[in-house]
DNA sequence: GCAAATATAATAGTAATACTTTCAATTATG
DNA sequence: CATAATTGAAAGTATTACTATTATATTTGC
């Protein structure tokens, strides 16, 4: 347990921080679960309050509304992962070494190695595969854009774009191509599971992490 | 008008087919419209009957639920791309260049260049750039899957696959390659005009479809 | 040209959802 | 210990996604 370390989400997500109180912090985790086996749509705020032993109209005293909370937990997520790059990336020099531990974290499958979580980091990826993109994906995204609800990911994708900036400073497609490894490998994920004529899996091998990697050396002319 | 050509969409997508009569047309039509305008959360049946001075209950005859009616709408996009591609391809002979130009139609902007519709082509892209993930991204697609509702989209990424195997038949990935080439682009178009940190835009520019054409040509060491 | 089948309109209704409001009870804080 | 802040309980609202019913058109088969 490191109780010092804290992710820090944008604060428009949320009316009032869930770190703060015992009850935001099972509404957090609780939803982690709930969303995970429900999925998004049935997932509800009535639902959750019955599950946590706690009134409906409590769970809207910490988010205003469904569509914050999935923006509250997927910022989350971003910022994990942010300080999961960190780590993988202290001591490494080379960029090019960087880049492939990047692209390597960002498209793996999450571990349960958590050291301070509550709760299953391998659900929240789960539902960061499967739900995330219906909170921009929707008409609603320049408003909620202009209050920063989705700056932990644009802060993540920027980091991992100047290492490419710093592997080749004239490459004209570091955010598109850093983005589409991470909405592709995410798309991957779920076509394997439900899709597969989309995919080309394999049950022995992580090819969506291979195939990502092998697909960013090439286009940057790499190893 | 090419009366004699029609876009066959998977009949699980409907009740009964709406190219069977002026209403289903209209429903048709007036759909991709509001749908486009309004986005999919904001659009029902009851808006739609009301703008096409028809009922609720009628157009319910037409399709079971919203949800498949965007999936009509989907099929029917990937049917007509499986179409423009066929003419696009006639008569090109190296594969090499059968693949870029299939590139080139999945990542660009449509053009409301027609031949038979009545509705636009622009409007039902940016409807699939925006909404298509919606009907698989939920605990329904395994279901509806079964029933062949995403039997269009899956041939088409089969097609251009092919063609991937026909210039190296030992690359691993063809399926991913392009359900990324795809899925990539459209994100890429909603990015650029939302989020435009998550990608590299330029005024003049379609740096959209040129850098998938590279992504792919590195991919499979090609020119 | 008419009966029978089919398609559509009109209307009302249902269960669920995404919240909101109010007020009382509880708990934390200074 | 008093005051403020938090939570619970309960009821209520507007909308949605869809169903059911019945009446009226429209098409079709003969």
């Amino acid at each position: 347990m490191l109780p010092n370390i804290n992710i820090q989400v944008n604060a428009n997500t949320h009316i009032k921080d869930p770190n703060s109180s015992e009850l935001g912090q099972k509404i957090v985790a609780t939803s982690i679960e709930m969303i995970d086996e429900l999925g998004y749509e049935h997932f509800n705020f009535r639902k959750l309050g019955k599950q946590i032993g706690s009134s409906e109209a409590s769970i809207y005293r910490y988010f205003e509304s469904k569509s914050k909370l999935l923006l509250y937990l997927t910022g989350w997520y971003w910022g994990w992962m942010e300080y999961k790059l960190l780590i993988r990336l202290t001591n490494i020099e080379s960029p090019a070494d960087r880049l492939i531990r990047s692209i390597k974290l960002l498209t793996e499958i999450t571990e349960d190695d958590s050291i301070f979580l509550h709760v299953s980091e391998k659900r929240l990826q789960r539902i960061v595969i499967a739900e995330s993109s219906k909170a921009y994906l929707n008409k609603e995204v320049d408003n909620e854009n202009q209050f920063g609800v989705f700056s932990d990911y644009k802060r993540l994708v920027g980091k991992v774009s100047d290492i490419i900036l710093e592997i080749n400073k004239n490459y004209r497609y570091p955010h598109m191509l850093v983005s589409t490894v991470i909405e592709g490998s995410h798309l991957q994920r779920h076509f394997a599971k439900h899709l597969p004529r989309l995919t080309d899996v394999d049950q022995n091998e992580d090819l969506i992490t291979a195939f990502y990697i092998e697909l960013v050396k090439k286009a940057l002319n790499l190893k």
